[in-house]
DNA sequence: CACCATAATTGAAACGTTTCAATGGTGGGG
DNA sequence: CCCCACCATTGAAACGTTTCAATTATGGTG
């Protein structure tokens, strides 16, 4: 039994292509009664639109991207875990519309201007979700200048507003700090992403701030940087605790620099808790396994993958970019009473 | 500047439309200098094919469908970790074929079929990739009564042969066990995925067959199973040591559950490598920060997911599924001297 | 009843591709 | 010089959809 078609249709019901076409679409030009009837014809054939004969018609692809970027250097290191969940929200919340999801992998940034390109101008998409924001996003330029619509994971710092869902990292990074500070401790480091991530510069700029509350002053040694992985937390643990004033807390940006942390507060004999205390950002429910359980600020990465979707669809439908953004506030989770440092600095 | 088309390089060229279709196409009908000619004025022309109407015209969609499954109830647990990487490793594999990686997104089982339905029935996909196979599992079944091309990211038991890339549990499992006996463990317990699954299986075949081998008798209440994630690992740690003989050893599918396990541990004041030895199964170079490190089997992800892209590619061209099979043999990395159980028994 | 505006429906074209029967051109064999 | 076989190319149809000008049916108005 071949597919159903319009074709089909028509011939079952007698009316003309155009006319089943457009009653399919409800358009108020055919009568309500004839509109009904097709529509039953048409269930009842098992009618589903042929999206490839809609797409050539309409040159449209119906199709939205989504870029994962795989850094060829870290490709071996643990990197992008929360992509699935990621993909799985989106993917959840364009179910029922005609969208399909596309993924592009790409590596390093060359490659992701390159693909943004290929996808706008070949049409292999409508519409593109990316993330890593970046200061200045070349991306986002390119993308604003054709009036391709996209949204972001992570908001960007570019002239005119876009779509984005984005974690409120300059907040959380400020809450954090001012707990610490408030537990009493005086040197306070910071894990953190590369400094041309959007979301880097925003952990620093609450972290300063609350430092400057805190009648604090700003000691650029105590922040170390480098890609999102575990490596990347081992290592800056090892330099931090190395300098001649080391920190008594160190904020890391997320789980994955958090467990490469306290992997090498395990190695060198630094007590955790007592000696140091270590925090984490963007928890994605994992770190609570880790020894010890650190404090941690929850990303509820389901409901904003889900928005990410959703304002996808929003953008597709021609919604004003202002409109469709969203800052979703972390919350702190306290797995450990966070001791104050060893020696109360009074 | 509209996109170059058959049309535009027939008008270009000279030549009739079907000509410069077949030419494109290195049809041996048409005389090689006018192919030649042809070629040079579509790449002068930057010409693309147009999927849509080629889609159209062939019926064929090609697009490679990877299934995702997020479980409901699991939605919140670290699950999937490897996803992005098998996803970057296919998508470079088919990266210059004309073929596109979609993903769709499922909970659960039922709803696995019945997307799998959709993409037979409606044409969503020419293969899809999958994994999670199962004892018997009716997706394998249903696919290949269709005919349908697909690749499996774990064997399975079906009759008839079909493509997959698999780990070599069983081996890893009793090289596992074995190495553990060696060192004069007696009582070695398995932490484990669910017993529907191939691979499960797999495991406790080369478990057994080690502890047989090594004289040991086999105990069914050294085996814990449940979802692959930290939590299973966690309450099945718990459960093991308040065994009234309690393992000396535990060997664990993967990270995620043996990060559960040291988590458990570190509660319960269990030392590890001291008073019980945990090892790993599915590296993918994380563990190796977790506290303690523990001693692992490296999964080569990179290498795997490569290869389920191209075994997609020759199963689309119609290859033998007997012929695109591959098992990968996982391999030791040793983090621990992996002490012997603290009474040796003797 | 003639006319016209409106409502409903039709028919054909178009999107870009492949496919295949039909056409025209070339050369060789008799 | 004729016929035939062969080679290269053409033209048109088809895939499933939307779109829009053209057509027909329906009432309402003068």
């Amino acid at each position: 039994m071949a597919r159903a078609t319009i074709k089909s249709i028509a011939k079952k019901t007698g009316y003309s292509v155009g006319t089943v076409s457009n009653a399919l679409r409800d358009a108020p030009s055919v009568k309500q009664e004839t509109r009904d009837e097709i529509h039953k014809a048409a269930t009842a054939l098992g009618y589903r639109v042929n999206l490839d004969g809609l797409k050539l018609r309409t040159n449209k692809s119906y199709r939205i991207a989504v870029l994962v970027s795989v850094s060829e250097d870290a490709a071996e290191e643990w990197e992008g875990v929360e992509f699935t969940r990621i993909l799985a929200g989106i993917s959840k919340a364009v179910q029922g519309s005609r969208y399909q999801l596309s993924v592009f992998s790409t590596s390093g940034d060359d490659t992701e201007l390159k693909t943004l390109r290929s996808i706008v101008q070949e049409g292999l998409a409508d519409g593109v979700i990316f993330s890593g924001t970046r200061v200045n996003d070349p991306r986002i330029a390119y993308l604003q200048a054709e009036a391709f619509p996209f949204v972001t994971y992570g908001m960007s710092s570019s002239d005119l507003p876009h779509a984005y869902v984005d974690l409120d990292s300059e907040t959380a990074a400020y809450e954090a700090t001012a707990r610490l500070i408030g537990l009493g401790h005086r040197r306070i480091a910071l894990i953190n992403p590369p400094d041309d991530l959007v979301y880097a510069l925003q952990r620093r700029l609450g972290y300063a701030d609350a430092l400057s509350k805190g009648a604090l002053g700003f000691d650029p040694t105590l922040i170390a940087t480098g890609p999102t992985t575990a490596e990347t937390g081992q290592t800056a643990f090892a330099a931090l605790m190395q300098l001649p004033k080391p920190p008594s807390a160190i904020i890391c940006a997320n789980e994955a620099m958090t467990l490469g942390a306290l992997s090498a507060a395990a190695k060198q004999g630094v007590r955790v808790g007592q000696d140091v205390v270590v925090i984490s950002n963007d928890d994605l429910k994992l770190s609570q396994y880790f020894v010890p359980p650190p404090s941690t600020y929850y990303l509820p990465i389901g409901e904003t993958s889900r928005l990410l979707g959703e304002f996808m669809l929003q953008a597709l439908a021609g919604a004003d970019p202002s409109t469709i953004q969203k800052k979703i506030r972390a919350q702190l989770i306290e797995r450990q009473p966070d001791t104050p440092p060893p020696e109360p600095a009074i």
